[in-house]
DNA sequence: GCATGATAAATGAC
DNA sequence: GTCATTTATCATGC
């Protein structure tokens, strides 16, 4: 029984499910309000753990998916970071 | 003398260095990484198992027989007991959630 | 067919 | 030594 949840949990390591889009948001509007340093500490992480409804090893994995994807190919999230841009500018003016 | 040389199946090829971007600076170059054979991970795990530290009379031996350097296999065993931690906490986490298990 | 999350080599800070 | 990363690769979703 143990080599069967054992097995179990070395197989269930790559069972990936796409994150919910309040998760994304969240995640995104980090990011992109960020961008000149899109390091967040290990507090903000559990913080953005806790919004998102994910584990803070999860938010670790999405930052460092994002920073090297977002680096390699900035235009392609041009419109993306444009969006952001302009939803953390509302927030800004209030 | 070489190390690098890689028997198994697809690779490599090894001392390709792939440019790493670079924030107003020189552009600096890394290894690229290449995936070990399962006969490399086998002989890994194996010595893994046995002693989660390895020494340097091990580990020179290691490195011959799989045709890895030195650095390769002490860092290899670096990761791998980060990944054992983290495997670790896993299950701390499921089980917490789980007590039926 | 790529987008995306997770893992595997490799580096560097400390 | 640990550990947060970078980078490439893997595996899945859709």
């Amino acid at each position: 029984a143990v080599m069967i949840l054992r097995s179990r949990f070395l197989d269930a390591r790559r069972k990936r499910r796409n994150f919910n889009k309040q998760a994304t948001e969240i995640l995104n509007e980090y990011f992109y309000s960020h961008l000149s340093n899109p390091y967040p500490s290990e507090e903000a992480k559990e913080e953005l753990a806790k919004k998102c409804g994910i584990t803070v090893s999860q938010v670790s994995n999405w930052f460092g998916n994002k920073r090297i994807r977002y680096k390699k190919n900035i235009g392609k999230f041009q419109e993306e970071a444009n969006i952001y841009a302009a939803k953390t500018a509302v927030t800004a003016t209030n | 003398n070489n190390i690098n040389n890689n028997n198994s199946n697809n690779n490599n090829n090894n001392n390709f260095k792939t440019v790493i971007f670079s924030p107003a600076g020189a552009p600096r170059t890394r290894k690229k990484r290449c995936p070990y054979s399962k006969f490399q991970i086998r002989e890994l795990e194996r010595e893994f198992f046995f002693n989660v530290y390895i020494n340097k009379e091990k580990r020179l031996q290691l490195s011959r027989m799989l045709n890895l350097s030195d650095r390769q296999v002490k860092i290899w065993f670096q990761n791998r007991r980060m990944k054992e931690k983290k495997l670790s906490r896993d299950r701390l986490q499921y089980f917490s959630g789980n007590p039926l298990l």
